[in-house]
DNA sequence: TGTACATCAGTGAACGCGCGTTCACTGATGTAC
DNA sequence: TGTACATCAGTGAACGCGCGTTCACTGATGTAC
């Protein structure tokens, strides 16, 4: 698109994945093929097997991008709130903002988990994560991580599945933060 | 396979839904098609479009059940033991035990959300969610109730896809039992 | 008890379609001299 | 500044495959009389 009419596309490597996202934002990780991310990038259905090699390859750079802006945004509630709740907020938003790459995420099936860049993307987000429970609860880490993981995690999920109260649809972020309350003084 | 040889199966809609639940274990919701299940059950591959329509049928179908199923398990674990935390523990129980059902239910853009059974069968699944939270909490239920479901079906997301430790896979349910007593006293 | 008929479950051949993969190619870009 | 050459990105035609869908059919079962 940056050098429209040339035969080099510039920056298709973007434009498939860009594509890919609004593919799988309308019918699921499942729901496109390479021929139709070519079509979608106006480019000949043989192109993206050159940046890709497969579908698989399409899903793991999604991932590993999908990791990297969840470490990034975890941080930054972090640094900027110091606030336990924030950092689960932020979790919730993540998955709301990036539904397309939250959904590949947690679908190992569908891309390669040994892939070196995959790996240290999700491993940079599970020490943020970490590190964030780690503050409001010291000594036994492990289940409390766990439990505030699941909170959020939990939560993004349903209301991305369209499975909680249509009421809260119009304020996910507070309902999240109130929650996420709940776990920190108990019901 | 009741009555062998014989022209007509017996009982080919049970033995497709099965045959669906293997292959959604091996591939995910998305991994399979009506031929597949007829081969699966060893019929022709016109057949499974006599019980099922199309796919989306098939997963309605198995939806259906696994709410069906989820209620169940829910208010037997409830009567039984009248603790809140043991209802998320079964909720976490059932999850594990039946994947496929558990995948193809937070997935409504895969079936008919309108069929009627389904909707049915929903709804009851989430009254006995809902009124054991209520048990715990009686006053603005809402958010609680939401807080405690997110808990348990985050744990249980998060079990599946293997993100979790590895050293907790041996015994999701006490994990799951120490969780949800996190929510209930506070971290 | 026997026959005729309607209904239902499953068959198998045929169709057109979109897919992934392969491959010889062509156009653009960058580098050496 | 100009030329030659290597490398890389993307093309487009061809292939075989599994899919969903349709349709006239056949075999089994149940019901009316």
């Amino acid at each position: 698109m940056s050098t429209k009419g040339s035969y080099h596309h510039g920056d298709l490597r973007r434009t498939l994945l860009d594509a890919a996202v609004t593919a799988i934002t309308d019918a699921g990780p499942a729901g496109f093929s390479l021929r139709e991310l070519a079509r979608r990038a106006g480019v000949s259905h043989a192109a993206p097997v050159h940046h890709f090699g497969d579908k698989a390859g399409v899903l793991t750079a999604l991932a590993t991008e999908g990791f990297d802006k969840l470490a990034e945004a975890l941080s930054g509630a972090a640094e900027r709130t110091g606030s336990f709740a924030e950092v689960g907020v932020a979790y919730v938003r993540f998955a709301i903002g990036h539904r397309a790459h939250f959904e590949v995420m947690f679908r190992p099936e569908l891309y390669r988990t040994d892939d070196p860049a995959l790996t240290t993307a999700r491993e940079r987000a599970n020490e943020v994560l970490v590190s964030g429970v780690r503050s409001v609860r010291p000594e036994g880490v492990e289940l409390g991580e766990i439990a505030a993981w699941s909170l959020v995690h939990g939560f993004a999920t349903l209301w991305l599945s369209g499975a909680l109260p249509a009421d809260l649809g119009r304020d996910p972020e507070s309902a999240a933060r109130a929650i996420a309350g709940m776990l920190t003084r108990g019901l």
